[in-house]
DNA sequence: TAAGAACTTGTACTCAGTTCAGCTTTCGGT
DNA sequence: ACCGAAAGCTGAACTGAGTACAAGTTCTTA
């Protein structure tokens, strides 16, 4: 890795937990762009070359989190149902996320509005989650292909959702796994 | 209902439709609030009386379209079990808005990103659904509860998704029937 | 080590959204 | 019909997000 590379990530990491920093302190709101930069050492300009935009800041994935989980994606070794290989890949992938998910939910505590920001981090590996579920789906039905990914959405949503940042980690883990079964056994049916 | 609340509701739809036409002429990006409220002949602080932001303009649900959502909600009658009172109340609301899809649908089409303000439409009936869902849910489990609102409306979401403006209306009623069902009957089981 | 690519920065701009003080219209009671 | 209160409308002035761009700096590579 060269030392552009190296920089380049050391300013994205700076950027980022300064704008953490601040934001926990202050709240969302409280902190503009301009507030970030400065502490940070960068311009404003800078800022922007960095993250999209100020939500991006507090909820865009670390690149090398974002290099493991499209990893997980391309691990093509699970030869379960998919229903249950899409529930080992859900929460392996959850897995990753140990420091990430905390400090989001303490985030989305104060502004909840953001949650759309929040799932957008999570949309922008659709194309990708979605291919995986086609290759194992039988018939190539793009309505079942969507309407398995959403609702594994749905489920894993539902789970950090319910989820307090001050219960443990595995406590979550094992909440997403039971939603998804849940939701893939059919809720129609009464709990099993 | 007095002058005022005439003139009001007036003034919404103005608004409303000459921004669709603006949009739907221009996309979304390049119509400013200063254009839409100078071609509906109001003032920019008005337009923000009427709607928190731009987007809003664009997704916000007309007050009567709401009040007759509400309505359904409030209607105890369904005794069906649970799943199958769901996906009818669904397909009900769905119905309701025969005119407002399609125009979404096209600004989607447009502006992608925007998908997040339209689910927040969604969102804003959250609280009323899920107490809907609680009081047929024989135990008070919030985690279920959610579960089961979170699901319901990603099945809902892919039939929309999948739905193309020109096709037939009772087509898109027909795919939010089949998503909620098959999500009901568990999507870990093969297509029935 | 020099040419060129990639990165940073300040400046200047557009536009969304808020605040507020002053004006006009509607409403309810008399 | 009239008057005071309340609700609604407006323009002006402000903050802050996001973009465009030209000029400067730092790294790469041959």
């Amino acid at each position: 890795m060269g030392l552009r590379e190296r920089k380049k990530l050391a300013a994205w990491r700076t950027i980022r937990s300064t704008a953490l920093r601040l934001i926990s302190e202050r709240g969302f709101d409280a902190v503009s762009v301009e507030d970030i930069a400065a502490e940070a050492g960068v311009s404003r300009t800078t800022f922007f070359s960095y993250f999209p935009s100020k939500e991006a800041v507090a909820f865009d994935l670390d690149p090398e989190e974002l290099a493991q989980w499209r990893a997980l994606l391309e691990d093509d070794s699970r030869d379960a149902p998919l229903w249950e290989a899409l529930t080992d890949l859900v929460v392996d992938m959850a897995k990753l996320l140990p420091e990430w998910l905390p400090v989001q939910k303490r985030v989305l505590e104060q502004c909840p509005w953001l949650v759309h920001t929040a799932r957008g981090t999570c949309d922008s590996f659709a194309p990708d989650l979605k291919a995986w579920i086609a290759r194992r789906l039988p018939d190539g039905d793009d309505l079942r292909t969507t309407l398995v990914f959403n609702t594994a959405m749905a489920a894993f949503i539902t789970a950090v959702e319910a989820w307090e940042p001050d219960d443990s980690f595995d406590q979550l883990l094992d909440t997403v796994r039971d939603c998804l079964r849940w939701a893939g056994a059919g809720l129609a049916h009464p709990v099993s």
